[in-house]
DNA sequence: CAGAACGGAATGAATATTCATTCCGTTAAA
DNA sequence: TTTAACGGAATGAATATTCATTCCGTTCTG
């Protein structure tokens, strides 16, 4: 029981902060939305910071737990692994969307601490070692790991924000697609 | 004069909404960094709200513009046109970074009003139209034409991010290098 | 031409509002 | 019955906005 409270301060913050962001969402609007009260909040979180913070690194490992569920780590076939990859955060994205986007719009965040930083660092890491090592393979373009990551996630993000905002269904075909073009992008012609 | 203290107002605000968002900018912050004083502020602007309206306005005008400028429309060659985009993509990059910046990290505020809105579609025009005459000539990938503009986006954006972190230099090869990369993202092989 | 009157621009202290956090009475659990 | 969980009004700090006043360049006036 004293669980659920917990997680409903959570999945209401996680949807206000990804809808109007950190600053953008008070919380009253957010124990309002939990259906708790103010002083519940303090019971599980020291304050809104940690909350944040709390939210953010669970989301966090949630994506890099996904994305390791048996990825192909001694394979040197990097469009094998690509396609992992997104196929497993098609996956995350079905399961929660509002998470996905969460954790995207929040990762420059002057409030989010070391452990939060720390624990998206490892998810970037996730992406460098997959990139390195094409690269080292010559399959992958030799352009700096963030721009070839930014491509992937800026494409996958917009994706289902279209989805989620009804202006695209989302297809088998559409997925195939859009992982193409990101594979495209990314590997030496 | 009049026009100076407008301006020094807008360019504070500018910085400080890109760096700390909406709102985690406060009105004190504003008119501190812009050295003046608080009621100048509602002199020149009803409101906190009003002020990134205008300024967003203003943003994705010079954004659009910019592109515009001596861009082949009537050319059906996709690949000359997107030469062109990516070119004065960068080129503004260069003269206002933040104003890019801001932008796109703006682009989905619950604040922003219709004439925000109407300006920044006004801009996804621009690049709508691209994108459907390509896939007209069956140059460009039949994919939504907002998964194909965040793949442009986020490569750019990303790229400038890192290049004002100081983590990757800004070399012509680098350029031309995300430049073919979102290309062949973009375009049917 | 001197200087008085004017008006728009600018200021920043004062106000009203909103917000994060605390505190304590109530309720549920053990 | 004791203890922990909970709710929500109360608090004080922070914030957006207002407004009475100052400042200064321009324009009248004698």
């Amino acid at each position: 029981m004293s669980e659920t409270k917990r997680e409903l301060i959570l999945e209401a913050a996680m949807v206000l902060f990804e809808q109007r962001g950190f600053d953008g969402t008070t919380v009253p609007m957010i124990v309002d939305k939990a259906g708790v009260g103010a002083g519940t909040l303090y019971r599980y979180f020291e304050n809104k910071e940690a909350l944040v913070n709390t939210l953010f690194q669970e989301c966090v490992n949630d994506v890099l737990e996904t994305l390791n569920q048996s990825y192909p780590h001694d394979s040197n076939d990097s469009r094998k692994q690509f396609a992992h990859i997104a196929k497993q955060l098609v996956s995350y994205a079905n399961k929660n969307l509002t998470a996905l986007l969460f954790v995207d719009s929040h990762v420059n965040g002057y409030y989010l601490d070391e452990a939060s930083q720390a624990a998206y660092m490892r998810l970037r890491t996730f992406f460098y070692e997959f990139i390195d090592q094409g690269k080292k393979n010559e399959i992958i373009r030799p352009l700096p790991a963030d721009a070839l990551i930014a491509i992937i996630d800026g494409a996958f993000i917009s994706l289902y924000k279209s989805c989620r905002a009804g202006e695209i269904e989302e297809t088998p075909e559409l997925l195939a697609g859009v992982e193409e073009a990101c594979w495209d992008a990314i590997r030496i012609h």
